[in-house]
DNA sequence: ACATCCATGACAAAACCGTGACAACTCGGA
DNA sequence: TCCGAGTTGTCACGGTTTTGTCATGGATGT
């Protein structure tokens, strides 16, 4: 249950906010100055802040920018007013993870606290080697072995692998694969893809005619899982 | 090609709303009253609504309120006049996704409806897997299980059930059904449905002879609840 | 010039889908 | 309560679409 701090002065919005979060099924705290923020987020170690820029006492900017001073990595999500400077939030300086320009819709925002929670989760996954079955694969050196037998795999055929398994699980279209590992001048038939697929299953599968991992999903396209 | 419902009781603006939707390349109709609002949404299921405030027969409002409580995802562009409260504090919390105060610019509309349908894209899309009795259906995946037991769905099946749990509760007829998942210039007989509804029942209900959550609406069609 | 890679098209195999027929069921009226 | 019209459940068959596979020839880079 992942713990969210809201930092935000005006009461009805902070109040909004934090029943939205709960209502989530977040662990959510709400404080309405920066300062206590600062305080708040080095003690109660949240999993994710919702800092609003205008706040009495220490404004969002510089809660973010001491807050990563102290070595937080803390993913931060910076409420703007419209028209705002933006730029400077997402900079490197700061280290703002996301911003929303508020009015903002709590649909949209929820939907951003989980992409930023799903994003912080995964961020160690920077791994290049992919291993399933018998099979290792190495984005980074193009390197393919089976029972640690070296094969070849053309360029597209990595390309297609790494696609999907960067979108693990999930079902992607011979269009969707196309336009992500072609580009979006070309396109070639979605036939091609089929080529591709084949090739990876004959040269990683145990049984290429019974795939485990390069899977097929009828009248949508293909999927991959480990 | 995105689908966007108009709510919007002043038939000139309407027009030049939907003239101008078109124009984008977007389909687009009009209703002109809260209640059509609401019935036409559940049942065209529009990737975008703009709502105006103030409407016979319901407000915007509740029209927004009553759609969130049927769980439905849709964005919706608020349309304000101006000097109507704008109680954004309210909007946020019935889950508005951005607000125009009227007389507004139809370029200006037609930016904030272009960023609201890219944020509503890249937004994680809110659970893709659905779960009732043993079944658990992943659509991103298009991976369905019976008590952790891999059953195979058909894409028509898939698409069927999803139909059906994004309308949850409510009663669509086969016409519907067929609209939404066949698309427009197909049009199977109806008792084509009878047979993905029997599919769906097979495989994923406890009692095919018993649907506990696929139900017949005697003389009108199907309905899911969880 | 050579080897590799890749797009295409043709064909076979597999999966899917629509249809129609008939049985079972539902509901309202007699 | 019974009956009949209309509706739904079921099933098997055949046509259609989608996918697997392979061979061919063009493109590219060495």
């Amino acid at each position: 249950m992942p713990k969210i701090l809201v930092v935000e002065d005006e009461a009805a919005i902070a109040r909004v906010l934090v029943d939205n979060l709960i209502f989530e099924g977040h662990e959510a705290e709400a404080v309405a100055d920066g300062a206590e923020g600062l305080e708040r987020a080095l003690a109660w170690q949240p999993d994710l802040i919702l800092l609003d820029v205008v706040l009495p006492t220490m404004d969002g900017y510089e809660v973010c920018r001491r807050l990563r001073a102290q070595g937080a990595a803390t993913p931060i999500i910076m409420l703007t007013a419209r028209g705002e400077e933006v730029d400077k939030v997402l900079g490197l300086e700061l280290g703002a993870d996301d911003y929303v320009t508020k009015p903002v819709g709590v649909r949209e925002l929820m939907a951003r606290i989980k992409a930023v929670l799903r994003r912080s989760e995964l961020a160690p996954t920077t791994s290049t080697v992919l291993e399933f079955g018998q099979a290792r694969i190495d984005f980074d050196r193009y390197e393919a072995t089976v029972d640690g037998q070296a094969v070849h795999l053309s360029p597209k055929a990595f390309g297609v692998l790494h696609l999907l398994w960067k979108s693990k699980g999930r079902a992607l279209t011979r269009a969707q694969i196309l336009e992500q590992v072609w580009g979006y001048e070309v396109y070639p038939t979605t036939r091609t893809v089929d080529n591709h697929i084949a090739e990876l299953r004959n040269r990683l599968e145990a049984d290429p005619a019974q795939p485990r991992h390069i899977l097929t999903v009828h009248g949508v396209g293909y999927r991959f899982v480990e």
